[in-house]
DNA sequence: TATATTTGCATCGTGAACGATATAAATAAC
DNA sequence: GTTATTTATATCGTTCACGATGCAAATATA
């Protein structure tokens, strides 16, 4: 009775579970180097394009700025990012990746592999992940309004 | 430049966000009962088998029992559950059910569906999400180790 | 039976998430 | 040009997650 109740049965208990799964398997790789999971999307952020304002990074990561600017103070007390005030708006706070935070990106190299080789198995291969990333691009979308 | 670090390349950027954002699907349908995700998620394990020691039901959402202790007293402070010494083995904490746990059931009747029809989109539809649970499903047993 | 180990749960500290609210700067409306 | 509104961040409070640690009950070992 009550099928759809079953946890067995729910999306969103998978979604989170496994997503909490794959942070837990970056946290010993990022925790060597002082950075948390979360810190590390800033990073991949702002490796892309550095000097960004928090809410053009807060946006990228579909989060709130009220909770990137408490995660930006301590990259900042960590040295890894300067936040300085914007020129032309005095609004913003303009977020830059510092010497140290750039050269985390080598630091990290092999992260992405060792993270993506954790999770490949019978269903998830290079030939299946795609299909993956686009289901997973479509609830994104859909849930974003 | 540096393809494995674009954000749009991570799976676990997708996992952590489709999370968060179904999540944030159910809010104000369990808010609306004083209700968080978390503890929904407990209810679901209750549902299924009523009068379970904590360990039981961390070990069933894959949680450490130091995550689901504080949220359990919340729940008993709201009424939702008793948590009362083993008879057979005092170090455990057996939860059970209220009647307002238990009928709190009925009044999340629609909450399933509701979040289901949230979702379907495109990609996501009845005959392709058995497909994906196979993956995520996959992925979680791959991490659980 | 005394001692050691394991097990079940709890406490503590830190870092997210996020709703609600506040504040100052920029922009729009009057 | 003054007032109103919007925008960019920040602050606050609550609830997870989770590593580290503590403690008492149960079990294993000597």
């Amino acid at each position: 009775m009550e099928e759809k109740f079953k946890l067995d049965n729910q999306l969103c208990f998978r979604l989170y579970t496994a997503s909490r799964l794959l942070t837990q398997a970056y946290h010993p790789l990022l925790g060597e180097h002082g950075l948390t999971y979360p810190q590390y999307l800033v990073l991949l952020v702002l490796w892309e394009k550095d000097a960004q304002p928090v809410n053009d990074i807060a946006k990228r990561l579909l989060l709130e700025t009220n909770t990137v600017t408490p995660l930006l103070k301590r990259m900042e007390a960590e040295g890894i990012v300067t936040r300085s005030k914007g020129k032309e708006d005095a609004r913003q706070m303009i977020v830059k990746l510092t010497k140290k935070g750039r050269d985390l990106q080598k630091k990290l190299t092999d992260v992405p592999e060792t993270v993506g080789n954790a999770v490949l198995c019978e269903s998830v291969t290079p030939e299946t992940v795609p299909g993956l990333f686009v289901m997973l691009d479509d609830i994104i979308n859909q849930l974003e309004q």
